[in-house]
RNA sequence: AGGCGCGUAGCUCAGUUGGUUAGAGCGCUGCCUUGACAUGGCAGAGGUCACCAGUUCGAAUCUGGUCGUGCCUACCA
């Protein structure tokens, strides 16, 4: 084996073989588990929250496949309507199209040569993580099934009531022509301003206070345009007498009403408010209240259409409001402008300005689907890890509001609905379908809708139509409900809570139990990664490395704002001053394990890696130390266990203990933080080096010597099938060696049982045992680090009030003791003889000794020992505050009173026998 | 504006139902080329648990408040 591990030489291969071999598709006839993967993007590249994602979902996967489990991670892709329409219109833009040019027909076609083409990356870049996935059976929401699926779905929704289409106010994306929903508004704190404008009074009214106009304001100038009316509280005195009048509309020939409407609060501004019913959701409400007119000035690309006054018509809404303000001055009607911070609509995808527009577009009736939701949760059928993420899913299905679900667009799936010349609709797969569940005339004219539903209500069938709906599979009885939804809590709304609507409501099974929520990856500051800022990292420049120059190429080409360019090198190069290391993949999954604290954001900490890159190390080093100290052995030598051996035992029961613990209630930190600190400090720290004494001493018998190769390899055999869920590579090329050297029957450790309690056995004793040498060895490791001892140099060793046990340990210990701390001698001295003067280390009441003579600074040794009793005496005083406080001894549970007096004593002791070493050493002076 | 979090060592974070001397990794200091590993070993320094008040025999932990900070939702024109 090699001297260091180097992940790039094994990965991929292993990967290809995994894979080849079908290690990932459901085997065996245990129950099922089932992770659902949320579907990439087709059109996207792995991110650090995928390389995050994946690697929960994988441990999980892979644990469960060694417990037994029937396991099934379905690999999928999402077509991603908008994002995919978009990427594909750029490609014609560059060779001056656009897609009306080409035509529907011709460009969907495109889109799909794109997917063929290109559509891989993210597959490719998620199998370089290591997950397990089983791409056999790889979906796409778009594909042949779940087109069908799709369509079923959407036709009986319609036929149930629970589809309809209508003409509402929804937000309008100009930049791409298509309506989207209200989660896919971004509202953005923006800088801008508030306009007050007098709109003069008709018929002589006046106000209280003598004026001969309403002050209005607004942060959109040009709407006024449409205006329908203005309203004031019906209950505000200054305003009240002039409800049912009229005010003059400006720039435009029309009047328009005063209306009183709960709806204004009086306290604000001026307590008149302008009504744009069609350009506004509130006023859209207000209007509907009084019947207003809507008036809709905008084209669909929010240039001022022919509803609005000759001069403003073709202006960009931005040109339009300069030319109201510039107008509305002119005429003395611009009461005065302020400076306003108000927070604007913008689109995810498009980043362009939303205008709430009245358009027909299709809805689904959202609360009958709620309701059996919300009742899943409540009653447990659906849990949510952390807890807390109840309360977001309660609050927005409490007051959802129906979902706008069509699309201006071309890339998706067509809406089944069909129009008659009269505009009557029939909903059905195709024409031929309508004509016959219609029982239409052949006579009849049908025109397709030409909408495609948005990405989220195919994904929302996920669950289900991945696995064969609305056929009857045995996989929808096996993998439904699934197990565990691993995902981040920005798609709870999008997604999550939309599976389990139309899981239920389609299936009438729960689309999983839990919910794992885990936190947003963020840079090393805190911040969200995005391209824009050029923060973002590459999960597969960690596994394979990256120089400086080409992170800082990557990070600046293709910039929506080229501009920031000179920035984001500057910030690339102070941080990665050295590019990145290759790390590998185990390394990436277990640091990504270790930061998976519950429900929290996590940074990535370049440090924490590294560290995790030097563990995988450890192991592989440890691995090799077994080796070659195993080579002369056989499985049916025989053998017999020692101490060390039974503690080992004891100590990986324990982490396998802690491990599931860990994993069933998704603490993976623990999960790593319990592997890594077995391994390094008790497996590799500790164990080996006990074994080196015992192998190499020429007088310990070959059956203890057997007993301890038999242990060396069993332990580290046990912990590679523990750590393999989160460090897949590095524990399969580990355990084809040990494995080999066990004779076990080779084949991978993927398809190996997860190791069991009954095979390890707590040892109370051998843990006291090895403690107790612990203790002896720091003890005096300690003398040696503060009197500046050379390691090299051999010590003589004095012990002083033992009882049996510390008599029979150190016996039994003794050619371990001798060889970890370098002692050359070890004495006995009776309780009554007075020891020479020495340093020492106390082991409960056990004096461990060595004797100054020529080693030893007195003068340090006595800092030492000041220091050992300052500690003492502070803690004897909080104890015996403690234990003279009445009401502590009279209030406090049996058993802590009892162990603080235990304490107490063990204190007093240790402080007198640091009284008399000090004395001692004083008289050396 | 409402809701949900967070504030513990220089940094990134653990700390289970209140009860050892509050822990880990990285960093830092000193020593060490000992026959798995310098991507290493050994030892060590470092914390008023944001602040204030309360409950309690006892608070990092529970309650209320203050300050700082992050996110989500809704938005007053």
């Amino acid at each position: 084996m090699d001297s260091s591990f180097d992940p790039e030489a094994i990965e991929q291969s292993l990967y290809r073989d995994w894979e080849e071999k079908n290690y990932f598709a459901p085997a065996g006839n245990g129950e099922g588990y089932c992770v659902l993967i949320p579907p990439p993007n087709v059109t996207g590249t792995l991110h650090m929250g995928h390389a995050f994602n994946q690697t929960l979902m994988d441990t999980l996967i892979r644990y469960q496949r060694m417990k037994g489990r029937q396991t099934l991670w379905q690999m999928g892709t999402d077509h991603a309507g908008i994002a995919t329409q978009m990427l594909v219109e750029r490609q014609l833009e560059e060779k001056g199209q656009t897609r009306q040019d080409i035509g529907r027909e011709a460009f969907t076609k495109k889109v799909w040569e794109w997917r063929e083409n290109s559509g891989g990356t993210i597959a490719r870049q998620i199998r370089r993580m290591g997950s397990s996935l089983d791409w056999s059976r790889d979906r796409f929401t778009m594909d042949d099934g779940y087109a069908l699926a799709v369509q079923t779905v959407f036709e009986r929704l319609y036929d149930e009531g629970l589809i309809y289409r209508g003409q509402r106010l929804v937000n309008w994306d100009p930049k791409l022509g298509t309506a989207i929903s209200d989660l896919e508004v971004e509202n953005i704190e923006e800088q801008g301003h508030m306009w007050h404008f007098r709109y003069p009074l008709k018929d002589g009214l006046l106000t209280q206070d003598g004026e001969d106009h309403l002050t209005v304001a607004t942060t959109r100038p040009e709407t006024m345009l449409g205006d329908t009316a203005v309203a004031v509280h019906p209950e505000d005195e200054r305003y009240q007498h002039l409800i049912g009048g009229r005010v003059e509309l400006p720039l435009t020939d029309r009047s328009i009403p005063i209306i009183g409407d709960a709806y204004v609060d009086s306290e604000f501004g001026t307590g008149c408010v302008k009504i744009t019913p069609a350009h506004d959701f509130n006023d859209n409400e207000v209007g509907q209240r009084h019947n207003l007119a809507a008036i809709n000035i905008f084209t669909e690309s929010a240039f001022i259409n022919d509803a609005a006054p000759e001069a403003y018509q073709g202006l960009a809404r931005e040109d339009a409001r300069k030319k109201v303000v510039e107008d509305l001055e002119v005429l003395g009607l611009l009461a005065r402008i302020e400076e306003h911070t108000l927070s604007v609509p913008r689109g995810d995808r498009s980043g362009a300005i939303i205008e709430p527009l009245l358009t027909d577009q299709w809805f689904v009736k959202i609360k009958p689907l709620a309701e059996p939701a919300i009742e899943a949760v409540k009653n447990g059928d659906i849990q949510f890890v952390p807890k807390q993420y109840e309360n977001t899913y309660f609050s927005w299905m409490y007051d959802i509001q129906d979902w706008c679900i069509s699309r201006q667009q071309w890339w998706g799936h067509q809406i089944p609905a069909f129009y008659d010349d009269s505009g009557a609709i029939f909903v059905a797969a195709d024409e031929a379908a309508a004509r016959e569940k219609y029982g239409l005339d052949p006579s009849v004219n049908l025109r397709e809708d030409e909408d495609v539903l948005e990405t989220w209500f195919s994904s929302a069938l996920w669950p289900f139509a991945t696995l064969g709906w609305p056929e009857e599979t045995p996989e929808l009885d096996t993998f439904l409900p699934s197990n565990t939804l691993v995902t981040g809590h920005d798609i709870i709304f999008f997604w999550v809570a939309r599976m389990i609507m139309m899981t239920l409501h389609f299936t009438g099974k729960v689309p999983f139990h839990t919910v794992y929520i885990h936190g947003l990856v963020r840079d090393g500051e805190g911040h969200k990664m995005s391209k824009t800022k050029g923060n973002g990292l590459d999960p597969l420049d960690f596994i394979d490395g990256i120089s400086l120059d080409q992170l800082v190429e990557k990070r600046t080409s293709n910039l929506t704002q080229p501009q920031m360019a000179p920035r984001i090198e500057k910030v690339t190069r102070k941080d990665f001053p050295d590019g990145i290391p290759a790390y590998g993949t185990d390394a990436l999954r277990f640091t990504f394990c270790a930061l998976a604290t519950t429900g929290r954001d996590v940074r990535f900490d370049l440090n924490r890696i590294e560290g995790n890159r030097n563990f995988c190390n450890k192991l592989w080093n440890a691995t090799k130390f077994v080796l070659s100290n195993t080579e002369e052995w056989d499985v049916g030598s025989p053998y017999q266990v020692t101490v060390a051996d039974q503690w080992i035992t004891s100590k990986a029961h324990t982490l396998l203990k802690d491990v599931e613990y860990a994993l069933e209630t998704y603490r993976f930190d623990i999960f790593a933080s319990k592997i890594y600190d077995f391994a390094w400090h008790e497996y590799c720290d500790w164990y080996l080096e006990l074994t080196k004494p015992l192998l190499w001493d020429e007088d310990i018998p070959e059956e203890q010597k057997n007993g301890i190769r038999r242990t060396l390899l069993s332990t580290l055999e046990i912990l590679l099938r523990i750590a393999h869920p989160v460090v897949p590579y590095i524990t399969e090329t580990m355990w084809a060696e040990v494995a080999a050297r066990m004779k076990l029957p080779v084949s991978t450790i993927m398809l190996q049982a997860y190791p069991e309690l009954v095979d390890l056995k707590f040892d109370a004793q051998a843990e006291a045992q090895i403690e107790w040498l612990k203790s002896v060895v720091t003890g005096l490791r300690t003398i040696r680090g503060e009197a500046n001892i050379k390691p090299s140099q051999p010590i003589p060793v004095i012990f002083q009030n033992g009882d049996e046990n510390d008599r029979k340990r150190a016996l039994d210990c003794e050619a371990i003791l001798r060889r970890l701390a370098k002692v050359d001698k070890i004495t006995w001295l009776a309780e009554a003889d007075a020891p020479p003067a020495n340093a020492l280390a106390l082991v409960d009441q056990l004096k461990v000794m060595v004797p100054l003579a020529g080693l030893i600074d007195v003068d340090a040794e006595r800092s030492r020992i000041e220091k050992e009793m300052e500690k003492a005496q502070q803690e004897l005083k909080r104890l015996q505050g403690k234990l003279s406080n009445e009401k502590f001894v009279a209030n406090a549970p049996e058993e802590v009173v009892q162990s603080e007096r235990d304490k107490e004593a063990a204190v007093q002791l240790r402080l007198g026998t640091l009284t008399g070493q000090l004395a001692q050493l004083q008289e050396l002076t």
